[in-house]
RNA sequence: GAUUCCGUAGCUCAGCUGGUAGAGCAUUACACUUUUAAUGUAGGGGUCCUGGGUUCGAGCCCCAGCGGGAUCACCA
């Protein structure tokens, strides 16, 4: 059996260890002290301390606080909660012993029994440990040292028992034997909750991105918050995969950056010795591929932009790009409306999602303006047949200030981001762009001037973008030296001119819609949040400083590495152990385990594990 | 990048006019065999973000920096 076992059978070996632990104590204790007298120099706080001491107690007693062996779980908390009935059946007090694995996240003492709650993936459950249940023959080790005293709130454990309701009538599992699956060696922050109303939940932004493991721990609807998010991704995958399009994957180390208009991250190839960009977008790449003979090709991409950062952009990001080969933007419109209403009602059962204090209905069909109409629709005036003169004088009129760099379709975007955009809550296609925003749409089949392009806009916000794409090569060209012309005047986020890509549309590239949206915005709408951090799990952060505390709590600092480590691998974790060890037969064992770890490094000599050892 | 607010124990937060650094939870010890924000008793725990300055004396006032939030700019 292995020796970290702690079930109540073969309780016998326990008989032997309770004098040593004694002893074993008292060693801890006197470490303790040494550690105080050192503290200027251990960035460990008392909590962590005391911790470490747990841990070297464990190991004395021969448990193994991070076992290698598998602990075979047959159910999950939720499932028990959920189906008592069914579970009781199954896991009753005399029948099939329910073996589950989790975090303890409370424990409340009552003596010689305890009620704990633990925690696995799905999420709590009451533990009720009894003294005489755990230890059933004389040796009370197992529950007063182990459980009382050396395992904590964090632990990692796993239980056996069975499924009972307390007096109170709480559904929870009656211990009869439990295993340390791993020792946790940092306090966990404390949340308490009683009638669904939570005490000193962990709210700290900065703890709660650059620490997302702990934020997942004891905010257990975050957990909720990427499932959803996930759920999202795959409902779009499957809905394009039924459709037949073909999921792909392009470079994101490109040599010229299109398909947007943003800064890019640069970076450098050594063998090639040539500069690469991270992609700012996959579009040029995926309307290769629509060249090269698919009908629909899509790809989810983490896209980098060099741009500031917001509530509201991240760095690096994800977008899903599709392109269908015979189709225009009308179309889809229809795709983008069908696809977001099934997301939402896979995600919430209803198209009304609530967002903040407002709910949003994805219901088919979604307004449709276009631009021209929407802005008249909130600014009260038709700038459809102004030229540039007379627009910048309604511009002026509405308060919106203006360069004069900015020709007739940058006014007219100015307009609608800061009359129109933030006005339109509910789900709303706002089509037909002026050309000048849209080097890569196809010029509109009616109104000169103006693109076949649609944005999807909800909650104040672009959601996504979409085109007739540009398969004119003549055109594309033309407008891809007008970017250079932008750039040669400064403009950092003009295109380049990418002639692999005006070669492949040269060939012919069939009509095409094109779409992005951005996974990142759409699941925050889909989970009502409020920040672009809240659905990252690693969102980009300044780097923080870690204090480190590698090993300096051991007494064992005074060893070089990899010695240290090696010595502490062999129980030794203390000086005070080490004062007792032998030190011939620790020179032997060192040049055991350097055989058996297969380390690359010369042997110590003797003389020098004596010195190690008289510190 | 600009403006503004914040940074105190493991966590959530108080801290008066500038005069010995506090609470709850957590932690340690003891008690308690169906509790549930368990409870009772007694303890321990601090680089008050960092560095300067003013002052007899700074968690508090001033300056600079670091980190975070919000708003704005850029962008999706």
């Amino acid at each position: 059996m292995p020796t970290n076992s702690l079930s109540s059978s073969g309780n016998c070996e326990h008989l032997s260890r309770k004098n040593y632990c004694q002893t074993e104590r008292d060693n801890c204790k006197r470490q303790h002290v040494s550690l105080q007298s050192n503290l200027k120099t251990i960035t460990l706080s008392e909590q962590e301390q005391i911790r470490r001491e747990k841990l070297n107690e464990l190991l004395q007693m021969g448990i193994n606080p991070y076992p290698a062996e598998k602990f075979e779980i047959n159910t999950n908390s939720t499932f028990i909660l959920e189906n008592y009935e069914q579970a009781e059946a199954r896991f009753g007090a005399g029948k099939e012993e329910v073996s589950i694995g989790g975090r303890i996240m409370s424990v409340r003492d009552m003596g010689k029994a305890a009620f704990a709650q633990i925690q696995d993936a799905e999420g709590k459950i009451q533990i009720y440990i009894k003294r005489d249940e755990i230890c059933k023959g004389d040796d009370k080790t197992l529950y007063d040292t182990v459980w009382k005293k050396l395992i904590d709130i964090g632990d990692i454990i796993g239980i056996k028992g069975y499924v009972f309701k307390t007096k109170t009538g709480e559904t929870s599992i009656h211990a009869s034997s439990f295993i340390l699956l791993c020792k946790s060696l940092r306090p966990l922050p404390i949340v308490k909750e009683k009638d669904g109303e939570v005490f000193d939940a962990v709210i700290d932004p900065d703890l709660r991105y650059r620490q997302r493991y702990v934020d997942l721990i004891v905010n257990p609807q975050v957990k909720e918050t990427f499932r959803k998010r996930t759920r999202l991704v795959n409902t779009m995958r499957n809905y394009l995969n039924e459709k037949g399009y073909l999921e792909v994957e392009t470079p994101i180390l490109q040599p010229l950056y299109g398909g947007a208009a943003a800064r890019p991250f640069k970076t450098h190839h050594n063998t090639l010795d040539m500069t690469l960009y991270l992609r700012i977008a996959n579009e040029l790449y995926l309307k290769r591929l629509i060249v090269g003979g698919y009908d629909g090709v899509y790809e989810f991409s983490k896209d980098f932009r060099n741009e500031g950062m917001s509530r509201f952009h991240n760095p690096e990001f994800t977008q899903i790009e599709l392109y269908v080969a015979y189709k225009d933007y009308e179309w889809m419109m229809n795709l983008v409306e069908e696809m977001i209403e099934k997301v939402a009602l896979e995600l919430h059962g209803s198209t009304a999602v609530k967002v903040g204090e407002k709910t949003i209905d994805f219901k088919r069909p979604w307004k449709r303006f276009t631009m021209y109409e929407a802005i008249e629709h909130f600014t009260g005036v038709d700038v459809s047949e102004m030229d540039e003169m007379a627009m910048r004088k309604a511009a002026a009129q509405m308060g919106i200030e203006l360069d004069d760099t900015m020709a007739r379709g940058k006014i007219i975007d100015e307009i609608f981001g800061s009359k129109c955009e933030a006005n339109l809550i509910q789900p709303t296609f706002i089509t037909d762009y002026p050309v000048e925003m849209s080097p890569l749409a196809k010029k509109h089949r009616s109104k000169p001037g103006l693109v076949e392009r649609f944005e999807a806009i909800c909650n104040g916000k672009e959601m996504c973008n979409a085109f007739s794409e540009l398969n004119d090569p003549i055109d594309q060209r033309k407008r891809f030296e007008e970017q250079l012309e932008l750039g040669k005047r400064g403009d950092e986020e003009a295109m380049q001119l990418d002639e692999d890509f005006l070669r492949a549309i040269e060939y012919g590239m069939p009509p095409t819609a094109g779409l992005g949206i951005g996974i990142d915005r759409l699941s925050m709408i889909m989970t009502n949040a409020a920040s672009i951090q809240d659905v990252l799990f690693f969102p980009q952060m300044k780097p923080e400083t870690i204090e480190t505390n590698a090993a300096t709590d051991t007494g064992l600092s005074h060893i070089p590495a990899p010695w240290n480590d090696v010595i502490s691998r062999m129980g030794i974790t203390s000086k005070q152990q080490l004062k007792e060890a032998n030190p011939n037969k620790l020179f032997n064992d060192m040049g055991g385990m350097r055989k058996k770890l297969k380390l690359d490094i010369s042997m110590v000599t003797l003389e020098e594990v004596k010195s190690w050892i008289n510190v």
